[in-house]
DNA sequence: TTAAAATATCTCGATTTCGAGATAAAGGAG
DNA sequence: CTCCTTTATCTCGAAATCGAGATATTTTAA
């Protein structure tokens, strides 16, 4: 029977797919982690001093979002960055149950001296693709992840 | 200058390739995670007994290698399964320092009842893409983990 | 053969993340 | 306006993961 043996061979690749996905990000994290120990942050430290860098002020709540981590989770890690002087609440005076995350000078000058040494690592990390394929790549896995989260 | 924004360029796409990697994996993880929830186990678990399941017995250290976690984080998932009695340790009577991790008769009972739809729900959850986009992506995804762990 | 290096597992304490629920404020229905 | 629901943040205890180091065993090299 061929019909069997093709989904089969379909639900193999579905798991090889997920297995490949999950080993390719975890290599990559593990060069992310590796570039930016020196500074005393992990990953989600970074990511949300990076997004209160780039975007600016933030509400507590949509880091949580962006980041994709729970909201007690971030309390904690904007505790930790609150300790380390690199970021700072700020109430929000429009409605007083929202926080926001504000980069302090500290912050902003430590972003300035090693953001553009990290982009540049980055795009090092990623260089096993050219251009074109990881744009088809990002188009690709949107696909994947927009039908998983559509189910 | 036309260099300089073509580099900027490969920077923002490689942070994008990364993040959209993170998010995709994300949604799918979450799917994969409410499939096998209503077993009370939790996805390392799952994979843990999976291996057993479908390779037969292993070194607590091979796991660790195929599951990706550290060597103090299997004897706690170990210990859990053996806790529920899904697997049990055997000593290696060849090499008394090694452990090997090896299903029970309820572990083997539970799978049978339950891989094959949870290989049909893996399915459904990678639908997003056809078979042989998702070959593509393998490769694509393999140079990308590949070029980023050989640095 | 024996001392040193390598390997496998485990223990322990710390870190990170989570979920449930508490608290406070804002928005909406009647 | 008042009550009810929703939203934002935080607290607290538990779960998951880690790294350093302990222990036991095997392998290697002199």
């Amino acid at each position: 029977m061929n019909n069997k043996n093709q989904e089969e061979y379909e639900e193999n690749l579905s798991l090889k797919t997920f297995v490949v996905l999950t080993r390719t990000l975890q290599s990559i994290k593990e060069r992310v982690e590796e570039d930016i120990k020196y500074l005393g942050l992990n990953p989600t430290e970074f990511a949300v001093l990076e997004l209160v860098y780039s975007k600016g002020d933030q509400p507590i709540q949509k880091i949580g979002e962006k980041i994709l981590i729970a909201s007690s989770s971030i309390t904690y890690v904007v505790d930790k960055l609150e300790k380390k002087d690199l970021i700072k609440r700020k109430p929000c005076p429009k409605d007083r149950r929202v926080t926001y995350a504000s980069i302090t000078t500290d912050g902003t000058e430590l972003m300035n001296q090693v953001f553009p040494d990290h982009k540049k690592a980055l795009k090092e990390i990623l260089s096993g693709l050219d251009m074109k394929e990881k744009e088809e790549l990002i188009e690709q896995l949107k696909k994947l992840g927009f039908h998983a989260q559509s189910m």
